[in-house]
DNA sequence: TTAATCGTCAACCAGATGGTTGAATATTCT
DNA sequence: AGAATATTCAACCATCTGGTTGACGATTAA
């Protein structure tokens, strides 16, 4: 299996890996893993107001890794695999990666927690 | 099922996830898939200076998609896959494209992470 | 109708990012 | 030694990004 990397797959990829560049968005996408949500109620845990995460989900739309769908004035965020699936088909090619190696996890892990 | 992530490894997405978010940097992961290289080499097929390129083989590196290694004057570049392994779990975890033994992964990150 | 709630818009700001150029540092070749 | 090659550094610039605040439109509740 092969990836053709047409102009409008860099477009979508650039949106996805920098939508995805964000701690803010990886944990909101996480929180949409459990449920789908209001915009209000993804705001909630943030410290930050409710503009910024508002804007935060548009980002997350535009790159298609959510999908929003307003009811009445509750606007509803739902995860939407297609987009994360893309590029992370795109790193499986370039990582060949087929079963998950926990070895370089550990590895990985115990460098970066030598630094505290 | 969840996936503890350590401070150090939101760091570590970060800097993955926006070091993948350049065009111009995944296209050099993908010549690098090819052959290891010499940075004027890398530079070669771009039109940005000899500069921008060294800068982004520099974020690649503190990324640790690649490792360079300089021997005499020339540096080597080559791909690494372990960072990009990190990232492409994570997503794994998040889209649920195919069987993969999160519990496992949990108990391994729990314990791991237990060191600090 | 009036008031409260949900979410976005517009303007603005500080800091990051990706690019440039010219000088500097090694290293290797003649 | 002197010249060429490989790479980085430093300063600078324009643009993007993530945040703020206050005003605003739309919808629901009293």
């Amino acid at each position: 299996m092969w990836i053709i990397i047409s102009h409008n797959m860099a477009d979508a990829l650039d949106q996805i890996f920098s939508a995805l560049a964000d701690p803010t968005r990886r944990q909101i996408l996480v929180m949409l893993l459990e449920d789908d949500m209001a915009v209000t109620d993804v705001a909630e845990p943030f410290e930050i107001s409710l503009a910024a995460v508002s804007k935060h989900l548009g980002i997350l739309a535009s790159a298609k890794l959510i999908q929003q769908e307003r009811r009445g004035r509750v606007k509803w965020c739902k995860l939407d695999p297609q987009a994360m699936h893309i590029a992370w088909t795109w790193m499986q090619g370039l990582g060949q990666f087929e079963h998950i190696d926990l070895d370089g996890l550990e590895a990985f892990l115990e460098e970066t927690l030598k630094k505290d």
